[in-house]
RNA sequence: GGGCGAGUAGCUCAAUCGGAUAGAGCACCGGCCUUCUAAGCCGGGGGUUGUGGGUUCGAUUCCCGCCUCGCCCA
C-alpha cells in the first residue's frame, strides 16, 4: 500500500523531470520528512539536478512540483527549504484503502528456499548464542513464508566431531563408563528427570581441563582424544555407540528447548551419514574434474588437495606454490571440515547425484521433524533440491563460508553461489558483572572489558533452559499479582507468552553484526522496548474492543462511506493519521527485512507502532467519543494497530496473551 | 603479517541509496492511576558521531591515513 504509493509518486517525478527537461533518473531518492506536517514523503531531487541542470535546486523544485500533473493517492506538493519536494498523501483515501487491504503482496520471485540454523554441537546444552542463532534464523523462516516463499528448515547435527568425542572421552575414561553403563546412566537421568545436557555441560568442561591436566600425560590424553574420533567416524563400533546414544539424546533436549520459543525444524542432517554415505567421494570427483583442487606438489601444503582462496590471485606470480591456499584433503587422506561441507551444500542444492535415507525423529503438534539416516522410511518428504539456500552461522565461520562459495563457482555453480547467502551475525557475549554474578572467576583484565566471550568448552556461559525458566518465572510472578482471577492454566500460559515475547524481542532488536553484551537485568527487563511491551500494546486493543463489544474487523469495516478528512488532519486529531502511516509500512518492512536479511528492521517498526498507538491512546478516548463517524476512525485506528501488531509479532514469533 | 567487523548520550543500541533539528530504551530528575489495563504516559537534563584529512550544495554514512577493540586466517 505505502509502496505503491511510493511507485505512483515516483512515476510522477519521472513523467515531470523527462517533459520538463528531458531527463532519466537513475533513483528517485523518497524518504520520510522530518516532521509528518510537512507531508508523507520527500524527495532532494532538486539538489542532485543543480549542476547537471545548472540551475538554484529551489528553482528546480518550483518547476517541478509546478509540472506535476495529479498523480492517484495525492493531495499535492510544495518545496521546501533549499529545495526539497514534500508530497501530502490523500489521508481519506489513503485510510480507507488501508483499513481493507491489509495483504501481503506476492514475491517477485518464488524460490525453494532453505534456511539452516540452530546447529549446536550435541554434546552440551544449548546456551544463550545458540538461542540467538535460533531465533534469527526461526524469525527469518517466518518472515520468508509469510511473503510467500516455500522454505524448508534443517538444523545441521555435527554428530561425529570432537566435541562429541569429548564427552564421550569423559565418560569413557574420565568416569570408567562402558557402553553398558552409559546406557544405565542415560536411563538413571531420564527416570529421575535430569537434564542430560546439563550433565555433559560440566563433563564436557572437565575433559577440557583433564586434556592439559598433567603436563607427563599431554600426549597420551591427546591420542585418547583423536583415537576415540576417529572411532566415532568410522562406526559400527562401543566408541560410536556411546556418541551415537549421547548425541541423541542431547539433541532431543535441543529439539525441547527450542520448542519452548516455538521453533520447529522440518529436517535434522547428520554428519554421521554423510561420512557413511560418502558424500565427499561424489564431491571430491567434481572437484578434481572440474580443477577446482589441485595436488600441491611444493611448499608446505606439499601433498595436500588444496583450493585457491576467495579474493586472491589466479596463480602466485613468482610462480611458486600458492601458500595461502585452503588445504581440503590434508596430505595424511582426511578430508578437512570445509571439504565435508561443501559435500554438504552440494547436496543442499540437488548437485551431488546422491541423498540422505531418512526417519521421522520427533513429533511437533501438527507435523513430524525427520532426521537423516544410512537406511530409512520409502515414504518421506523429499528433502534438499534448494534454490537459495541461507545459512545462519555466527560471524567467526565467515571465512569457511566463503570458502564452500568458492568452491560452488569453482564448479561452474554460479546460480547456487549467488543464492548462497552466510546470514551471519555476532556472538552473545556475557558482561563481566554477569560472569562474576554467575561465580565465574573473572580475570582482572578481563573486568575492564565490555563483555567476555562464552566458551562452552570451559563451562563458560548461560544455558538457554536457565534464562527461560528464569524469565518465566519472573512473568509467572507479575501475572499472578496482577491477574489472581485466572486459573492456574491461564496464569501459566500468558506468564509463558510474555517470557517467550521478551525473550526473542531481546534477540532480535539488535542488529546482526551487534555483539550482545548479555546481562539478566537487560535481558529480564520488561519495560522500554522489550516484547512486554509489544503485548501490551495489543493487550490494550484488545480490551477496548472487549468493552467496546464490536471486533476490529468489523470496525475497519465500520470505515465504509465516511468522510473521514475532517478527522485526519487539524487541531483534535494529533497522533490518529500517525498510527495509519506507521500500519501502511507492515509490508515495505517485510521486504526490506528479507532482501537484507535483517529481522531487527521488523522489530524496530513493531516497537514504533506500539509507541504511535501509546500516544494516540493518550490524546483520544475511544469509548466515550460521542461523534459517531469520528468514534468509528478511533475504533479503526485501533483495529488497524491490533491487526498490524498481531502480524509483526507473529512473524517475530511473538503472540500476545488476551490479559497481561 | 593478511582479511572481516566495530568505535555515536553515563550505559545498551538505532539512524533506509549521502539529506531537513543525529533518534530510542535504560539510568537519573519532576509530574500523571476516579474516563478504554500505569508491563503505560508526559516533561527535563544529557552529543566535537574515536581521530586527522579528502570528495560533496550536504558526511554518522563514501574515500585515504592514524588510534583503539573484537573475531577469523596463516
Amino acid at each position: 500500500m505505502y509502496l505503491n504509493q511510493q511507485k505512483q509518486l515516483e512515476a510522477g517525478l519521472r513523467e515531470a523531470l523527462r517533459s520538463l527537461y528531458q531527463i532519466e533518473v537513475d533513483t528517485v531518492v523518497l524518504e520520510q520528512p522530518p516532521e509528518l506536517a510537512f507531508g508523507e514523503y520527500a524527495t532532494p531531487l532538486a539538489f542532485e539536478l543543480a549542476r547537471r541542470l545548472r540551475k538554484a535546486p529551489r528553482k528546480i523544485a518550483e518547476e517541478i512540483v509546478a509540472a506535476l500533473g495529479p498523480v492517484p493517492g495525492f493531495a499535492g506538493f510544495e518545496v521546501a527549504g533549499g529545495g526539497y519536494i514534500n508530497a501530502r498523501l490523500d489521508r481519506a483515501a489513503a485510510v480507507e484503502s488501508y483499513a481493507m487491504s491489509g495483504d501481503v503482496p506476492p514475491p517477485r520471485q518464488r524460490l525453494h528456499e532453505l534456511v539452516e540454523h540452530t546447529s549446536i554441537n550435541p554434546n552440551k546444552a544449548a546456551h544463550v548464542g545458540h538461542l540467538r542463532n535460533a531465533i534469527l534464523g526461526d524469525t527469518f523462516v517466518r518472515l520468508l513464508r509469510a511473503a510467500g516463499h516455500q522454505v524448508d528448515v534443517q538444523n545441521y547435527i555435527d554428530n561425529t566431531g570432537v566435541q562429541v568425542a569429548d564427552v564421550v572421552v569423559g565418560l569413557m575414561h574420565l568416569e570408567g563408563l562402558t557402553l553398558r553403563g552409559v546406557e544405565e546412566w542415560v536411563a538413571e537421568l531420564a527416570a529421575t528427570g535430569e537434564r542430560i545436557d546439563y550433565a555433559c555441560w560440566d563433563l564436557y568442561a572437565r575433559v577440557s581441563l583433564w586434556y592439559a591436566g598433567d603436563p607427563d600425560q599431554t600426549e597420551a590424553r591427546k591420542k585418547i582424544r583423536l583415537d576415540t574420533l576417529h572411532a566415532i567416524e568410522a562406526g559400527g563400533n562401543d566408541v560410536a555407540r556411546i556418541a551415537e546414544l549421547i548425541s541423541t539424546a542431547i539433541l532431543r533436549r535441543h529439539l525441547e528447548t527450542m520448542l519452548r520459543l516455538g521453533i520447529e525444524y522440518d529436517l535434522l542432517p547428520r554428519e554421521s551419514e554423510i561420512l557413511h554415505l560418502h558424500f565427499w567421494d561424489l564431491a571430491f570427483e567434481q572437484l578434481k574434474a572440474k580443477g577446482v583442487l589441485y595436488f600441491e606438489t611444493e611448499g608446505k601444503n606439499k601433498g595436500c588437495w588444496v583450493m585457491k582462496r576467495p579474493g586472491t590471485a589466479e596463480t602466485e606470480p613468482d610462480g611458486g606454490p600458492d601458500e595461502d591456499a585452503k588445504v581440503i584433503v590434508r596430505s595424511n587422506g582426511t578430508v578437512t571440515y570445509v571439504g565435508k561441507d561443501i559435500a554438504y551444500h552440494l547436496w543442499k542444492f540437488g548437485l551431488l547425484g546422491r541423498d540422505f535415507a531418512y526417519r521421522p525423529f520427533f513429533r511437533y503438534a501438527d507435523r513430524e521433524c525427520w532426521i537423516s539416516a544410512e537406511t530409512g522410511e520409502a515414504n518421506h518428504p523429499h528433502f534438499g533440491g534448494a534454490q537459495a539456500i541461507y545459512n545462519v552461522i555466527d560471524s567467526r565461520q565467515a571465512d569457511p563460508q566463503a570458502n564452500v562459495i568458492e568452491a560452488l563457482r569453482g564448479l561452474g555453480y554460479t546460480e547456487q553461489a549467488a543464492h548462497y547467502t552466510h546470514f551471519s551475525y555476532e556472538m552473545v557475549a556475557l558482561t563481566p558483572r554477569c560472569a562474576m554474578e554467575l561465580g565465574y572467576e573473572v580475570a582482572p583484565e578481563d573486568q575492564a572489558r565490555p563483555y567476555i566471550e562464552v566458551s562452552g568448552r570451559k563451562g563458560f556461559g548461560v544455558k538457554a533452559d536457565d534464562l527461560i525458566d528464569k524469565l518465566i518465572a519472573a512473568t509467572r510472578a507479575e501475572v499472578d499479582s496482577r491477574h489472581p482471577e485466572l486459573s492456574e492454566a491461564e496464569r501459566d500460559a500468558t506468564a509463558r507468552a510474555i517470557a517467550v515475547g521478551a525473550l526473542r524481542y531481546f534477540m532480535l532488536r539488535f542488529t546482526r553484526n551487534s555483539v550482545i553484551a548479555f546481562d539478566f537485568k537487560d535481558a529480564l527487563s520488561f519495560e522500554g522496548e522489550t516484547g512486554p511491551y509489544l503485548q501490551y500494546a495489543v493487550v490494550r486493543t484488545r480490551s477496548i474492543f472487549r468493552k467496546a463489544g464490536t471486533t476490529p474487523e468489523a470496525a475497519l469495516a465500520g470505515l465504509r462511506g465516511l468522510d473521514l478528512a475532517p478527522y485526519l488532519s487539524g487541531p483534535g486529531t494529533e497522533g490518529i493519521w500517525d498510527v495509519w502511516l506507521r500500519t501502511a509500512k507492515t509490508t515495505l518492512l517485510l521486504d526490506q527485512c528479507i532482501q537484507t536479511a535483517e529481522p531487527a528492521y521488523l522489530a524496530k517498526h513493531a516497537f514504533q507502532l506500539a509507541q504511535d498507538f501509546s500516544n494516540f491512546y493518550r490524546l483520544h478516548h475511544i469509548l466515550s467519543e460521542e461523534d459517531p463517524a469520528r468514534k468509528a476512525l478511533l475504533l479503526a485506528t485501533a483495529a488497524v494497530t491490533h491487526r498490524e501488531l498481531i502480524r509483526s509479532l507473529a512473524w517475530l514469533g511473538i503472540s500476545a496473551p488476551e490479559v497481561m
